[in-house]
DNA sequence: GACATTTTAGATTGTATGATCTAAAATACA
DNA sequence: TGTATTTTAGATCATACAATCTAAAATGTC
């Protein structure tokens, strides 16, 4: 019994996603949002409330359709080829970007005003989950001999967190990709079991 | 045969590095940095030309006094050692840091908007001078036997380089030590050769 | 001691911003 | 058809900002 709205969420939220993405929060204006989604002002802050919500659910948009997503597809491999996979895909996406936008969760760290804030804990959080997938696949490969187990699984997916910080950052900034793979591929070869669990020449795991 | 200045160039600097290095270089006003620093707004503009051109000085400032500085010292020691102590540095300064500022020089990077800026360009430059230092310690210990010679000077300098990023990144938004140390930990784990130089039990490099 | 020159201080300017207001438009239900 | 309700559109608001302007203050030189 009113007006219906003329627009789809998602596309709206797409829409913001690719501005606070390429710009930051702070250098996206609102007259920038209401260009790139179609919508005037009022319909923005009558749907999402204010421009640092329409951030938050822009935010948590990206992390669910690019970073949960790439958890999923990559948990249904073999504990090595899924941590490669994941990185694989990073590399690929960050070297393919003309625009060098790096990953907006990164980016949203360094925009996450005070230490207390919501949006700092909603990206915390998301670094555990990711921590959490390096970690758990370091421990299933453990377990059945294909990766090597010279360090505890929760130490080694810090490590492969940070890497994947780091070129993240180096993305952004230096995206060189003799770079970002060395950087990739020194910490994929310790993952490497001094004896493969067959017994056979030594090989990546997961291949 | 005119009036002198009142203030200290070095010391501005100083100020100006803090506000900037604490805030970011947009969400630091002028009005922030003339309360910071002492001077006037006339006099910040008359002495440095704009708000870009003083961050860019301020940067220069620490990037030299901090991260330069590292080096040198780090330098002094023996390859394996340099290496551990470069980190055991940034570790010990990034968790102490209440405020999580990081390393501003990072930070940066995230402001750095166009993609052939000359803050870009200075970052990046920054970037390839700690990668050097890196690559040289590894090439230097691979040389005496102190590092393992499992992989070359430039891949394992650029894995470093992408870990020393990565801590910088969680030391902003996850200031956990163990989070940190783990990271390190596993990374300077494969420097340490599998048969040490001189044929006595497995140490790590440096000691 | 007067002039030239630079620095200082505070007021001021133009602009961009996030957010709101007013009113028209579009639906559902009676 | 009429009313209630929500969405839309564009104008508008107050504010914060970087930067500039005007004029006073402080030096060295003549």
């Amino acid at each position: 019994m009113a007006r219906p709205r003329e627009f789809d969420e998602a596309a709206v939220l797409d829409a913001a996603m690719e501005c606070f993405w390429a710009n930051g929060y702070e250098a996206t204006s609102v007259r920038d949002l209401t260009a790139r989604t179609g919508l005037c002002g009022a319909s923005l802050y009558n749907a999402f409330g204010d421009k640092r919500l329409l951030y938050v659910r822009a935010l948590d948009r990206y992390v669910e359709d690019s970073i949960g997503a790439r958890i999923r597809r990559c948990e249904t491999l073999s504990p090595g080829a899924a941590i490669e996979a994941f990185f694989a895909e990073v590399l690929e996406r960050s070297l393919q970007d003309p625009s060098h936008r790096g990953c907006m969760l990164v980016n949203a760290a360094f925009e996450a005003g005070s230490p207390d804030g919501d949006l700092r804990a909603m990206v915390a959080g998301t670094l555990v989950r990711i921590e959490r997938f390096f970690a758990g696949c370091v421990r299933a490969g453990q377990a059945d001999g294909t990766i090597a187990a010279s360090a505890s699984p929760e130490e080694v997916g810090r490590h492969l967190l940070a890497v994947l910080m780091g070129t993240r950052v180096l993305a952004r900034i230096r995206p060189e990709p003799v770079l970002l793979q060395g950087a990739v591929a020194t910490a994929l070869a310790i993952l490497r079991p001094v004896r493969p669990a067959g017994g056979e020449a030594a090989r990546p795991p997961g291949v």
